[in-house]
RNA sequence: GCCCCGAUAGUGUAGCGGCCUAUCAUACGGGCCUGUCGAGCCCGUGACACGGGUCCAAAUCCCGUUCGGGGCGCCA
């Protein structure tokens, strides 16, 4: 008996035998017909019983979201409105779903998210919630293919660390035996090593960890980084690298995904490149002309973005931010020390990627650490790299997550989490 | 770190001093019934986070605890 999924009913004719397994997402019992609503992973099928010819199991004791096999005739002109339907032979119980469900997977009631995250493995059999996690693995397929495609390798580095990236003060401190160590916030520093180490182009996802006890949509203290670098590269590069990998992504997203998410209500736009790309100051300057106190020196607000985000459709880059704002690696402009070669990638107000070109000059980089308060002697591997010829180089790091939401519009970053960690959440 | 807010059946909610032996929906159990619908109708089970206080009277007001949501800061 050959197996099939819903998705491919449609092209079989009426009265093939199937055999579909998955779920009972509901019962409907009557006095002379009994119908299953079926769910697989592709889709929604109907299964239809006549009473008189039944001659397989109580199918009132099945409970609903137990896993099943279903044996029948496929019928091509169904009577079915919700999908398409077959005419039962056999159904066998796999697995028996306990009941009541501790989160309704079909009924019209909506669960908070906390509810919905206590259970999420049945909150991911809805559809709706399904598919964030399809469109997201696509989006991340997308940045592959396009990183792939010019020449950059994908790296792994450790996440158990002995120094922090950037100071010490937002890390999750591990015992790794009898050494104190940390959870590594980026992969910046090994990054560039893979520079010096003549890999010429790097990238990196994997995930990332912020000891900050932030308490907002936008924040996890567990997030998958997609992190790159590129030698004999400048911050120009590393943009034109940003925005293609964004486009390929949403680009694979909308190809393969583009039917699904519109039935789940999500339209996605393949944005244009360039994006459009504004300075620091000039951001200070529009902000300013609508009203808005800023400092030189200070960061954008949320509420400031939103003013900056409005003139610009949807992906737009601030640059040459002021060297006061970024880490010690970030190459100063040549033109004015205040200032760097670096770039943020913005949605409207939301923050998506953080990129630079880097100091490769480690006269310059112990200047920085100088400036920035750090001990050089605690980043000693990561400056023995620097002394024997490293590249100039350039890179960033993008929130898959945050991308993720962007692109499907979600309220809550944990939307686009499978298991998120926050402030509070250290299980599922 | 700072600041707001919340907790009522499995789920989501109404109630905000007495009319609460707590509303409604959905789920769950039972019954009737229908080829399509979020099917319908009838009946039933099921809850005030915890501890203290105020009051003749507390789901409701006050304090504390626990758990949680959100904003700012910081960042992806």
């Amino acid at each position: 008996m050959e197996k099939h999924t819903v998705s491919q009913l449609k092209a079989l004719t009426s009265d093939t035998e199937v055999t579909l397994q998955g779920w009972i997402q509901d019962i409907r019992v009557m006095k002379n017909i009994i119908f299953l609503v079926f769910r697989d992973h592709t889709g929604i099928a109907q299964l239809t019983v006549k009473r008189d010819s039944w001659k397989g199991i109580n199918l009132e004791s099945v409970s609903r979201e137990s896993a099943v096999s279903a044996t029948g005739t496929f019928l091509a002109k169904g009577v079915s409105k919700i999908g398409p339907e077959i005419l039962l032979k056999v159904l066998t119980v796999l697995n028996p779903s306990r009941s009541p469900l501790p989160l309704a997977v079909s009924d019209p009631v909506n669960s908070d998210i906390e509810t919905r995250l206590n259970h999420r493995f049945l909150d991911l059999r809805k559809r709706e919630v399904n598919v964030v996690f399809q469109a997201q693995s696509k989006l991340l397929w997308g940045i592959r293919k396009f990183l792939s495609d010019n020449g950059f390798v994908e790296v792994h580095t450790p996440k158990v660390v002995a120094a922090a990236t950037e100071g010490g003060a937002d890390l999750f401190r591990v015992q790794y035996f009898e050494k104190e160590t940390y959870l590594n916030q980026s992969p910046q520093l090994y990054k560039e090593i893979l520079i010096s180490a003549g890999l010429n182009r790097v990238f990196e996802v994997g995930p990332a960890f912020r000891a900050e006890k932030h308490n907002t949509v936008r924040h996890l203290n567990e997030f998958t980084s997609v992190d790159i670098e590129m030698a004999f590269s400048d911050h120009n590069d590393a943009m034109r690298m940003l925005e293609g990998s964004v486009r390929s992504g949403i680009s694979e997203v909308s190809s393969s995904m583009g039917k699904e998410l519109a039935e789940t209500g999500h339209n996605i736009l393949i944005p244009e490149i360039p994006f459009p790309r504004i300075t620091y100051e000039e951001s200070v300057k529009y902000i300013e002309g609508h009203g808005e106190k800023i400092n030189f020196g200070d960061d954008f607000s949320p509420e400031q973005l939103k003013i900056l985000g409005n003139q610009f459709h949807d992906f737009y880059f601030i640059t040459k931010w002021p060297a006061v704002l970024r880490p010690f690696y970030t190459m100063p402009d040549p033109a004015n020390s205040e200032f760097t070669n670096s770039f943020d990638l913005q949605y409207q107000e939301k923050e998506i990627t953080s990129g630079a070109q880097r100091v490769h000059d480690p006269q310059m980089l112990v200047e920085r650490f100088h400036s920035k308060g750090l001990r050089e002697e605690d980043f000693s591997f990561y400056l023995e790299s620097f002394m024997y010829g490293m590249p100039p180089h350039a890179g960033w790091g993008l929130g898959l997550e945050r991308l993720c939401m962007i692109l499907l519009d979600l309220p809550n970053i944990r939307e686009a989490t499978l298991f998120p960690r926050d402030r509070n959440r250290i299980s599922p």
